[in-house]
DNA sequence: CTTCCGGTTTAGACTGTGTCTAAAAACTGA
DNA sequence: TCAGTTTTTAGACACAGTCTAAACCGGAAG
């Protein structure tokens, strides 16, 4: 019925314990598809009650990056962002101003995946458009 | 002749003024193609007579990464490495062991690039091949 | 109800990467 | 020689992320 029980469920089918931490940060990163950093995470749920410790948040998402709810992204500048949407799909980033945006139309790459190195297996393919702004 | 002329002559191309630690720097990068991170490379030479600062070392990077010798990449875990070949081509990344190489087959994308966003310009398109070690 | 026990959360110290600042040093040209 | 500019430097600083050890919580057993 309500948000919460879809999360609910969400986190029950991926096998995590559900905690009053965990649904409300669950909340804030599947209301809509975002791209956040754990810091602006923390910042969100900070505004609201009670406070979650910053390493929950952290453990959290690397948790739930984990079990396959979110996509770990780093594009730039060593900070990590969580990509709700876990299909693959590529993104375009604006190394000027920061700004991560989904790119919609699904970019194929052409011809077949290279040899990858022995004793390795595939996990995804990252494709990130860089631009910047005109001067 | 030498090394140290080519990298000179590469140097006063791209409007650097040569100094006797951007050739130093300059020399370890290429060398050979290399990814290497700026700690990476100032151990590389520190080890070498006399010792180059840090600060000197990131600054170093920067500015040849701003005129277009090297390529700064982002992979993982908030470390920059500085890639010695600045043609495009895909990269390997094995987040089990944080090792990046080259992919040398040419991974093209299939179809048109998406529109960008307005007021941008294309930088380029990174791909990224990600892998990990099979159980 | 009380006790126990595993999993979870928490504050705070700690690490590593990168930036900044202000001063020293090294060039440059007159 | 001397002034002006660029480059280098040490060290302080900022920030993202990790780690640890203790507090907390909830359910099961007694
Ligand atoms: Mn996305
Ligand atoms: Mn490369
Ligand atoms: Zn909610
Ligand atoms: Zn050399």
């Amino acid at each position: 019925m309500t948000l919460h029980h879809d999360i609910a469920r969400k986190l029950a089918e991926a096998g995590i314990p559900l905690t009053s931490q965990r649904l409300l940060i669950a909340c804030e990163l599947f209301a809509e598809h975002c791209h956040l950093s754990a810091d602006e995470l923390l910042l969100r749920v900070g505004s609201l009650t009670p406070d979650i410790s910053r390493a929950t948040v952290y453990n959290t998402l690397k948790l739930f990056s984990q079990k396959g709810l979110v996509q770990e992204l780093v594009v730039d500048n060593g900070k990590r962002v969580y990509d709700s949407n876990t299909a693959p799909h590529p993104h375009c980033y604006n190394a000027d101003t920061g700004e991560l945006t989904d790119v919609h139309q699904p970019l194929q790459l052409a011809g077949p995946l290279p040899e990858l190195p022995p004793g390795t297996a595939l996990e995804r393919v990252d494709i990130i458009v860089r631009v910047r702004n005109v001067a």
